[in-house]
RNA sequence: GGGAGCAUAGCUCAGCUGGGAGAGCAUCUGCCUUACAAGCAGAGGGUCAUAGGUUCGAGCCCUAUUGUUCCCACCA
């Protein structure tokens, strides 16, 4: 059933309803089919409370991009959607938003109803971002959405951790782990973001105890001299030497500590004396080990000062100056340096880090890491581009043990359960109430896990593991995982980790990673900044497929792109092209017309060749760039087709058949644009699924969506190689005359007779008059065997000499100068290539096609050359 | 300290395995040519960061330098 097209593109009307066709169409719902190849990816999943932004923007629709081609190419596809519960970031929103509305923490309402609201929360926003990816039109099965606190995939979560529990991978360890005083939670090693920033370098004077000797050490945190248990020198510091074994007065705190000799000093950095706080920093934690320090807490998991000092609640700045002032009032202080140091700082909330010695739960990564670091070596799993596989490999090779208890009541907890009675900790899939070794009762962990720690199993726990399910056994592993280079560390590593550990399998075989969208000056969007450009508002405005195309054009994989109004504009306005060029065939494509034959092959003509061809050979090219994963090259290549080739030439050059209604050639004219015209739009869905499919609908066509109708593939029988070649010559003389006349300043208006003498008479034939009738300004055109008219504008195109009698507006002189500059310029072209004809080297080397193809461009240059000096003699004359 | 990216037209960027540089936007000129002024036609504009090297031939490969962005590690 074919339908007109509104008079203009209007997708805010047509974008939603089209997208509930395809859901309830089933388009997005794989059946599993064993005699297609399956191709699946797993959606990074967003955070549950989430709201779209560019990032997720750039992100969905590279995948949905993919996956369309794909499922066109007849792949049986599948693309998971799901949302994430992110730990942190929703707890930290809820929290705020219990404080503002109500003025309680979450400790007034207790873990049990605190837990309650967030999944109000969850049931609540959980669906904008949902919708938001749905009106981007991404083609996920949304009959499998999943989210990270699902049971299924919790369950997944606990099977995991007990199992690496059993293997001796999970442990329980006291050390130093990063501490968010906001957040108030551990961290693991890849959440802390180091920032430069100014600093100062104390150097402070701790006196030997019971004489006048004294040590002086630096620091840049003088509050933690509060647990000042040793300092250390070097072993082999002769300045020192004499020191080590001795005993030190702790200023202002009285405490006796000992000069201890380690390694880990460095001589010449400071003073060469180094105060050790166990607990408070992560390398005085190992010299405390090493040397049996005592172990003493002096900031708290809010960083304030604790431990039974004066200045005890003082938060770790206050304290700070707190220190400074009464360490120089006691003349402790020796000199203030300034300095530049690197501060670790949550990259949730940005609140500067607190290093202390705590409890925590850890994943044991270095057996782990061996498997996951095999299998991207030895090519099971492939990153595009390339270069993001060392990124992630220095990465593994340092991999340190991941920190995965958070002191957060949002996401996993921790599956352990503590017996106070006999000490006993148990691991368990399934809770559990007593003691399996003494049967008293046990309290569950109170921690939960690291939201990393789920979104791990992501390619897996969405599929059904740990059952055995069917999808998961046609599905897994997946194909491509499409993600920014931001989160490798985060999230990719340790889905290939946890898919090589659970799975015995590589989770996926490609993964395609592409960069940061930044504001037009080059900066990170952001809400702080307010430079963000809300990609909803945009889909609003100019709808989904200009958004979509703003974001893959002129960008390629891996690198950061730049997104400002007028790319919008551009993308918008190329929609508009295709919908205006779209109205413009089916006005003219009867509605008789329902078949999509094309016209037979001896009734094509030179431009439906031409096109014919060139559709073909731009269906293989897109296709190639398609599996290399050059979306914006193919892209750029379907856009310079539709606008350039068919637009302006294709329709152009058929104007006159078209008019001409009821003839054959129109009939045939109409057949070869459908045909191409529909083509295009086939091999630009996956770019651009709305407009496309509203065309091709209105268009005649076979099956009843182009969502899965057959990705065009090249028709070698459909190549015309001479014809193209033919039209390549008419449109450089079109564009030559349209040149001259521009030039000339002749006024469109004004029609001229032009005459054409070329040996090429299969292209410059009557059969193409009225493509210079209607492209060129010319009156009528005649094909001469020979032509003088002194008083001629004369062009000399390829193969070809064209002449239009202008005589009245003729300057002479400009001819001659033309003509120099003309000649001047061929010469040097046969210069160049008989200097290069005249290497021996070349010629001895260089590809035979190559030189071939010199050959022939000299021969070209060399016509052209006869035709300017006969015209210089005519001139003469 | 270790590693990676980027440097091409005024701006934003393409340029696949080396064979004489492209697009969009901006600029200038002329057009309401019956799909489209969100358009059409035409034009100008580049020592491909610098210096070497490999090669018959380098924007592309190698080395060094400069500028710039990022990642990792982190010395108190």
């Amino acid at each position: 059933m074919r339908k007109e097209l509104d008079k203009s593109y209007n997708p805010s009307a047509i974008e939603k309803p089209l997208y509930q066709k395809w859901c309830e169409a089933g388009y997005f719902t794989p059946t599993i089919d064993k005699n297609k190849k399956p191709f699946t990816i797993v959606i990074p999943p967003p955070n549950v409370t989430g709201q779209l932004h560019m990032g997720h923007a750039l992100d969905e629709t590279l995948q949905d991009t993919i996956i369309r081609f794909k499922r066109m190419s007849g792949y049986c596809t599948l693309w998971v959607p799901g949302t994430d519960h992110a730990g942190i970031a929703t707890q930290i929103k809820v929290e705020e938003n219990l404080r503002k509305e109500q003025g309680l923490s979450r400790h007034d309402l207790g873990r049990e109803k605190f837990t309650e609201l967030v999944w109000d929360w969850k049931y609540k926003y959980g669906h904008r971002i949902v919708e938001q990816i749905k009106a981007l039109g991404s083609s996920c099965d949304w009959t499998r959405e999943r989210f990270t606190m699902d049971e299924t995939l919790s369950k997944a979560v606990r099977k995991t951790f007990v199992n690496l529990y059993e293997q001796g991978l999970i442990y329980r360890g006291y050390r130093i782990s990063n501490f968010c005083p906001k957040c108030a939670t551990a961290l693991s090693d890849a959440e802390v973001e180091y920032k430069e920033r100014d600093g100062s370098f104390w150097h402070i004077r701790y006196p030997v105890k019971d004489s006048d000797e004294y040590v002086i050490v630096a620091t840049t945190r003088p509050e933690t001299m509060l647990g000042d248990t040793a300092v250390a020198v070097h072993p082999e510091d002769e300045r020192y030497a004499h020191l080590v074994g001795k005993t030190l007065v702790l200023p202002l705190v009285g405490r006796e500590i000992p000069v201890v000799a380690d390694d880990y000093v460095e001589k010449d950095f400071g003073t060469g004396c180094v105060k050790i706080t166990p607990c408070h920093d992560p390398n005085d934690f190992e010299v405390g080990k090493r040397h049996d320090l005592e172990m003493i807490t002096v900031i708290d998991q809010t960083a304030k000062i604790c431990g039974g000092y004066k200045y005890d609640g003082m938060d770790r700045y206050e304290a700070r100056k707190a220190i400074v002032a009464d360490l120089e009032e006691g003349g402790w202080l020796v000199k203030i340096e300034t300095c530049k140091h690197n501060v670790g700082h949550c990259h949730r909330c940005g609140t500067a880090l607190e290093p202390l010695a705590s409890r925590q739960w850890y994943v044991k990564m270095e057996p782990l890491a061996k498997e996951a670091i095999r299998a991207v070596e030895e090519g099971e799993i492939h990153f595009i581009p390339e270069r993001f596989t060392k990124i992630y490999l220095n990465w593994m090779y340092g991999i340190r043990d991941w920190c995965i208890s958070r002191q957060l009541w949002w996401g996993h907890r921790i599956p352990a359960f503590y017996c106070d009675d006999c000490g006993e900790i148990t691991v368990s899939e399934h809770d559990i109430t007593t003691c399996p070794k003494c049967g008293k009762p046990v309290r569950q962990e109170e921690d939960v896990l690291d939201t990393w720690f789920s979104s791990g199993l992501w390619p897996f726990s969405t599929l059904g593991w740990p059952e055995k399910t069917e999808d998961l056994d046609y599905f897994y592993p997946t194909s491509t995982l499409v993600t920014g280079y931001d989160i490798i560390s985060f999230w990719v590593s340790r889905m290939i980790t946890m898919g090589m550990e659970n799975m015995k399998e590589k989770p996926f075989t490609n993964v395609f990673i592409h960069g940061l969208v930044r504001d037009a000056q080059g900066r990170k969007m952001s809400k702080s900044l307010g430079n963000g450009i809300d990609p909803l508002e945009i889909i609003d405005t100019c709808g989904a497929d200009a958004l979509r195309f703003a974001l893959i054009t002129g960008n390629s994989p891996g690198n950061d792109m730049r997104f400002s109004p007028e790319k919008i504009e551009a993308a918008r306005n190329f929609t508009n092209k295709i919908w205006n060029a779209s109205r413009f065939a089916l006005m003219n494509i009867p509605e008789t017309l329902d078949d999509t034959a094309l016209p037979a092959r001896e009734e094509l003509r030179l431009e439906d060749k031409w096109i014919l061809s060139k559709l073909n050979k731009l269906a293989a090219e897109v296709a190639e760039n398609l599996d290399k994963y050059e979306l914006g090259v193919a892209l750029a290549k379907l856009y310079d087709f539709l606008w350039n080739v068919l637009c302006d030439w294709y329709i152009e050059v058929i104007k006159p058949r078209l008019f001409a209604k009821e003839t054959k050639d129109c009939e045939n004219a109409c057949r070869v644009l459908a045909h191409v015209l529909r083509g295009a739009m086939e091999l630009l869905h996956p770019f651009m699924p709305f407009i496309t499919e509203t065309i091709w609908q209105a268009l005649p066509h076979d099956g009843e969506s182009i969502v899965i109708a057959p990705y065009p593939v090249c028709d070698e029988t459909l190549l015309f190689e001479d014809e193209e070649d033919s039209m390549e010559l008419l449109i450089t003389a079109i564009r030559q005359i349209r040149n001259r006349r521009a030039e000339m300043n002749v006024p469109p208006s004004k029609k001229a007779k032009i005459y054409i003498v070329s040996q090429d008479k299969k292209t410059f034939s009557p059969a193409v008059s009225a493509f210079f009738e209607k492209l060129a300004g010319a009156s009528c055109v005649e094909y001469p065997e020979t032509f003088h008219d002194d008083s001629c504008i004369q062009i000399i195109s390829d193969k070809a000499l064209i002449y239009i009698p202008l005589a009245e507006i003729v300057d002479f002189e400009k001819e001659i100068a033309r003509l120099n500059a003309e000649k001047k310029k061929l010469l040097s072209e046969i210069e160049r290539i008989d200097k290069k004809l005249a290497n021996a080297g070349f010629v001895a080397k260089a590809p035979a096609a190559v030189i071939e193809a010199e050959k022939t461009k000299r021969a070209a240059y060399a016509d052209k050359l006869a035709s300017v000096e006969a015209s210089f003699a005519k001139y003469q004359k």
